[in-house]
Parts: structure tokens; sequence; C-alpha cells
DNA sequence: CATGAATGAGTCTTCATTCAT
DNA sequence: AATGAATGAAGACTCATTCAT
């Protein structure tokens, strides 16, 4: 009876495990494809050759291609979200400490890498890959963009000078970050993640003057630098 | 540019005209279909097709796919580089309206639609088509950007505060500028060309608060009212 | 079916019983396949799918699926043969009664099905199909047809007119018959099995006009009322 | 003149053959491919082989196996309907006549082959291929159908004995005809094609004796003599 | 110059079969 | 016995490029 059991809850644990691994394994390949030889170039052929696995065996776990594909969106997506909420959870409860935290997530080297800005922009780039993009991420990403505005109305709430509005503010910020993740793409060299992080609060500084001064951007700049540590993410 | 009225008018390099219009008129409809289907869905039988040439024309006048996708690339380039220069040749030589100027130009309606979005970022997303671009663009992309440099050093030295470092100032502008264009690309309803351009403005205007006041923004509102008759650049 | 209870109490029968059940079960399931999708279509993923095992069950019990389409035929060919057996049974020791059964049994509902006809027909419709036919069923095939020319010869002795060959007549009655049988798998709603029945009754009544007449057809349209209730003949 | 011949032949080649030509040669490789090796072995590959064209150019002219299959389809029936109205226009105005010269057109060398016979139960014998049927050919069948049934009136009309249903007569013809079309692809041995069309007359002696007699069918036999020299029309 | 038929390597996808568990 | 993950050889279809006309 013990050993029914034991069978019994051991095969499955294992298959079943297995079965995630090899899946996250293949979203692994895909996103090194890619990022090796754009989305064009990433053929099944050569997703599986990295992931050391037969075509078979991808189609048998994505059933398409454009499913695996969808999946390295939602992994990216996922993993994003949750490098934000690490993020603010470390945060304290003021407006000004989680847009930091907001910019320290979008430039965490976790979340934040060549190989990741030529995924993002890979989807971005080509017409159909596109409408793979809004059908998959659209909705974390304007959920993450809303989340933004309360906090930047309290900001601009401090702040003296003609009204502004705070939606507005958060589609620019988003639109900066995302032109500096394309000038990480693009010139790796010129663009380091962690200046692009500095960047960001530069950005913010010019944006609310009076919230982030001299000093706590000092501060944050210790601050980021704990989380800076570049920790790839191991296997 | 105006040399090319004198090639028109002068009759012995007819069959050269030929040739280059031609040559244009393969460039467009590549373009076209690169905003259509991406650049992987980018077929030179697609291109024939909206080109309303054969198959075989087009590797005659582009050796091959490569060179025509080269040739997209500098044609782009080519246009921004005159819109440019159209824009500073209006603006009065002053820091501050050569800076507007470029913003006019990176927004200008012959250089900014989603439709032109979409091909640079084709070809920033795709590994392969990256490295068409870096050999054809990137000369002129630094170009432009240490075009800026001066003037920002220029407005720098009005500024109060603390001291800034210009080309990194510039790198920052571009990137934004960056993010605005893909925004217009991903989002074409949320993010209008004129719009943008205002956002532009408001950047530069929260980067040199002292050169630009509400009044110097109100006039350049007007000026820049002049450019956005969506006057779309005919063949 | 009753005896299933027997089955699963009784020790020493118990495994090769249940090998019976379960070749018959995807023997079953093949045959559904072959009809739902054809046999270009019938995978063994689909066939285990809808016998509700693994694939690799199937592969046990049948080592290929060549074998397992033999099985298929065997099994249709056993099934005929056993309706055929109960039909002649049933039959007084007379040609014409005999000739009748025949008939009967070749559209007995356990036998004669859309889904059935499906079955053969596509053994007979695909070149590699007929080699595996030829194979199994030939034999059976020809046993049957060699069974009917004495039957036959017996009614011509009867009739009057020019002499006729009997093996001849009998070649032409079974294509007759699966001309039918094509026309109930094309037009399943123009052709029902009953009224094919009465059709090959009259084809004989014109074989044989003095053999059958109105009285003898009357009695045996009565005759076939009691075979004709579909049983659909399920596990 | 003779020589004109020559060149015409010679300098076209390969290349310029017309399109319908070019076209032809697949449909009849299509054919000879079903044959050789089912429907489900009809691969583009052995299509190809047989036609000595490459891979491509049938997808150049077919676009989709599926349209190719359509194709020989539509030639086939497109065929059969022509040596109908042939063996229609030779006959007289006689309903016999006509339906002999219908069973003539159905036991046609050019049309009734082991071969032709493959392909037609190539496509009833399997489930999918059957959709592909009816779209392209099922309408053509119903109007030979049709076409029947006024001569089988007429010939009612002179026939004594119990009325019978003209319609449910010209079914069980067509019936006979495909039932001995089968067993000219299974046992074309047994199943001489010349067999046949005498077997179909005599099926119509059976069913209209007074309207076919001896005399009749001798004549008729040797009307169709004439037509049996197995001419398999060359490329 | 211009055409577009022809080619064949490359891509995604399917599926019978095997084998470790 | 039973499972189903894993394999890889086909298969259909695409597309840049060539070349005869």
């Amino acid at each position: 009876m013990t050993q029914d059991d034991t069978i019994t809850t051991k095969a499955p644990t294992r298959r079943t495990q297995a079965k995630v691994e090899r899946r996250l394994a293949l979203i692994e390949a895909t996103m090194e494809a890619i990022a090796l030889y754009g989305l064009s170039g990433t053929t099944m052929a050569r997703v599986t050759e990295i992931a050391g696995t037969s075509i078979g065996l991808a189609n048998f776990y994505f059933e398409n291609k454009e499913l695996l594909l969808e999946a390295v969106l939602q992994h990216l997506a996922d993993q994003e979200q949750a490098v934000l909420q690490e993020h603010l959870a470390q945060a304290i409860d003021d407006p000004g400490e989680r847009l930091i935290a907001l910019v320290d997530a979008r430039f965490d080297p976790r979340v934040c890498a060549p190989k990741t800005a030529a995924i993002w922009f890979a989807f971005w780039g080509d017409a159909s890959a596109r409408l793979i993009y809004r059908r998959v991420v659209q909705r974390t990403d304007d959920a993450r963009l809303e989340a933004v505005v309360p906090l930047i109305k309290s900001l601009l709430a401090e702040q003296d000078g003609p009204p502004r509005d705070a939606y507005d503010i958060a589609l620019g910020m988003e639109a900066f970050y995302d032109g500096l993740w394309l000038n990480i793409l693009l010139y790796p060299d010129d663009f380091q993640r962690a200046d692009c992080r500095n960047r960001a609060v530069d950005h913010l500084t010019s944006l609310f003057p009076q919230r982030f001064n001299t000093l706590s951007l000092a501060a944050n700049g210790a601050n980021q630098a704990a989380c800076s540590k570049d920790m790839t993410h191991g296997p």
C-alpha cells in the first residue's frame, strides 16, 4: 500500500515536472535563437538544436511554432511582472520610491539585457509577430501603465508649475524607457543597462524636480547598486 | 536633391532616368510590403506585384534581395536627411530654434508615420536585418547625433544647476524620440504624430526649463502647425 | 457480454480474455476512425484516442499499423461470414431460398452500413491497402462466390431461354451488390440499406423470372422484415 | 512544311510548352501516381518525378495539392462527358439505342480501364477525398443520371408486367456499372472491359426483355467491336 | 531590357515506431 | 502490461534566384 502510494505519487510528479522543465528549456532555446538569428531566422530546427532535443519534440510540446512564440512572450511578460512585484515589495509606501522601484524593475539585469531587448523588438518589429504580441502581452502592458498613473498623480500634487496630465506623463515615461531599451539593443557598447537606469532616474528628476533632488538621487544610486550585480538567472 | 531636376530635364540620360524611376518604384513597393506584411512576409513576388513589374526585373536592378533592402534603408536615411536639412534651413541661427527644428524634422509627416516606423523597426527588430542597418545607416545616425551635441552645449551654458554631459543628453533625447516612434507604431491610435512632436518639445522644456518657457512653446506650436498638414510625399 | 462478469472473476483465462477484448476494442476504434477520417486520416494516435488506450498498447497488440489494418479486414470478413452462415442456417434447403438468404446476409444491418461500406471502400480505393485486402480477404470472397455458383446452376436448370453461364451470372450478381454498397456509401440518403436489399431481390427476379415471382417476393419481404430491426452490433 | 513542324516542336523545348500542356502533363502524372501508389501514396514528389518536373513547378501551376486533385477529377469528368457525347452523337434517335450508347460510353476504353477505375475509387474510398469528389463531380454525375431517366421511361412504356419506377431503375443501372468497375479494379484479370460492356447489355436485356432481344444484342455486339480496339490515348 | 517559368534548398508539421519508466 | 515522451524520416508548401525566350 505504501509502496503503491510511492509509485503513484512519484511517477506523475516526475513526469509533470519533466514536462514543465522541457517546455521551459524549449522556450529558453527559442529566446536564444531569436537573439542570435532574429525572428525570421528562428527555425524549429535551430531551436531544437539549441535545446538539444529532436524537432518532433518541440511540436509535441507546443503544437505550433506560433504557440511556441506566444509562450516565449508570455514567459517574458511573467518574468517582468515578477521582477516588478519584487522591486515594489522592497520599496516603502511612497509614490516617489515606488516610481524609482518601477525604473529599477524595468532595468533589472534579469529583465533588461541586449538578448531580452532583441526578443521584444523582434516581436514589435515584424508586422505579423506584432499580432501575437498584441494578443498575448498588451493587457499586461496596459495594466502596468495604469499602475503608474496614481503614483504620478501623487507627485504632481506636490509640484508647482502648470497642471500636467498624469496619463500623458506616464505614456512619455514608458516611451522613454522603450527608447532606452532600443538603444541597448542597437548600441550595446554605448548603452549599458546601469547607465540607462540612471538616465531614467534623471528623467524622473527633470519631470519632478522638487521631489527628486540630488540627495535622494544619490541615495537611490546606492540603493540600486545593491541590485546591480548582474546575476544571470541560472538554468 | 535639386540636382534631380537637372537629370529629369536632360534628354540624353533618358535611359538612366527610367532606371532611377524603376529602382525608386521597387524601393517604394518594398516599403509598402514591409509595412503590410512585415520583413519576413516581404517576398520578391509581393514586392514586384505591388510595383507592377516582373520578378526578373527586380533582380536585374538589385542583384539580390539583401541589396534591395539596403537600398530601402538608404532611401529612408536620405529622405530623413533631406527633411532635416530643410527644417534647419528654415530655422534661425539659434541653438534652441535649431533643436526645435530637429524635433520638427524627426516628426515631419514625410518622415514619421506608422508605415515608416514599421520599416525602421523591422530592420531594428531582426537580427540579420540589423546587420544591414548597421552597415548602411549607422554613419548617418552618428552624424546627426553629433550635430546635436554643440546645440545642447550652447543651451547648457545658459542653464543653472549641476553640470550635465551634452553627449549624454543627446543620447537621451534620441532615445526618447525612438521611444515615441515605437509607440506610434504599436499604438497608432493613442500616439498621433503631432502629439508626439509636442511631447518631444515638452521634453526639451523639462531638459532646458530656462530656455523653453511657456511662451516660446506656444510660438513653436504655431510654427509647427504650418508643417503639420499631412502631405503624403508622392512619388 | 454478460460473460464479462464471469471473466473478471475467473483467474485462468483472465489475461487471455482481456487481451482479446483489448484487441477488439482497438479494431473497432480503427473502424470508427476509418469511417470518420478516411484511411489516410486514420493515425495510431486517433485510433488509440477513440479506443481510450495508449499508443504504446496498440503497438504492443498489433506489431505495427499494417497488421492492425489486416486485423480490421479479417474482423469484417469473419463477421460477414458469420452473418452469412446465420442466414443460411435459417433458410430451407432450396436454391432460390438460399440465394435470397445470401442477399439478406449481404444487406444485413450488422454487415451493411455506411460505416462498414466506408471501410471496405477505403481498402479497395487505396492501391497499397488493396494489397492488404488481397492478402486477407480474397480467399473468403472467392469461397463465397463459389458457394453461389451451384445455387445458380440449379435455378438455371429451371429456366427457359438461351443457356447462360452460372459463374458469369454469379460475378454479375456480386458486382451488382458491390455497386449498391458503393451507392450506400456515396449517397446514404438516397440508398437505404433495406431498399437496396429489395433492389437486389428485384435483380434476382429479373435474372430468374420464372423462379422469383411476385408471390415469393412478398413472402421474402416479410421474411426479411424480421431481420431488419437495425441492431447496431455494439460492444 | 515538315521542316516547319520540326522547328516549332524543337525550338520551344520544354519551356515554351503552353501552360495548358504543362497542367495536363501534371494531371496525367497525378493520375499515374494515384493508380500506382494510391491516393495517400501520391506525394507531390512522386507526381513531379513522373511528370519529369521539379516539385516547385507543381505548386506553381496548382497552388495546392487539393487543387491538383480537383483538377484530376475535373479532367476525368470532362473526358467521360466528351466520350458520352461522342457515343450519343453516333447513336440513332431511339431510347434503346441511346441506352446502349450510354453503356458503350461507360465502358469505352478511353474512359474505363483499371487505371481510371483506380482513380475514381481512390476518391470514393477516402472520407476526405470524398468531399473533393462531391464538390467537383457530383453535379455532372447527377446530370448524367437524369439524362437516363427519360430513356428508361420510354422503354418502360413498351414493356408488359407490373409498373416500375424509371428513376429507381436508373439508380440500379448506375449501381451495376459501378459494381462492374469495382471488379475491373479488383480483379482486372477476371473482369475485362469488353466483357463488362456485354454484361451491362445483358443487364439491359433482363431489364427490358421485350426491347433487347438476342438479335439486337448481336448487332450491338458487332457495333461495339468497332470501338473496342484499346486505343490508349497518347500523350 | 523584360518576362515569368523553372528550380530546389529550406521550413513547418505529421506520424509510425521505439523505449525508458 | 501499460504509458506516453522522444525520435526522425517524410510530406506539403515557400521563395530567392536563375535563365531561356
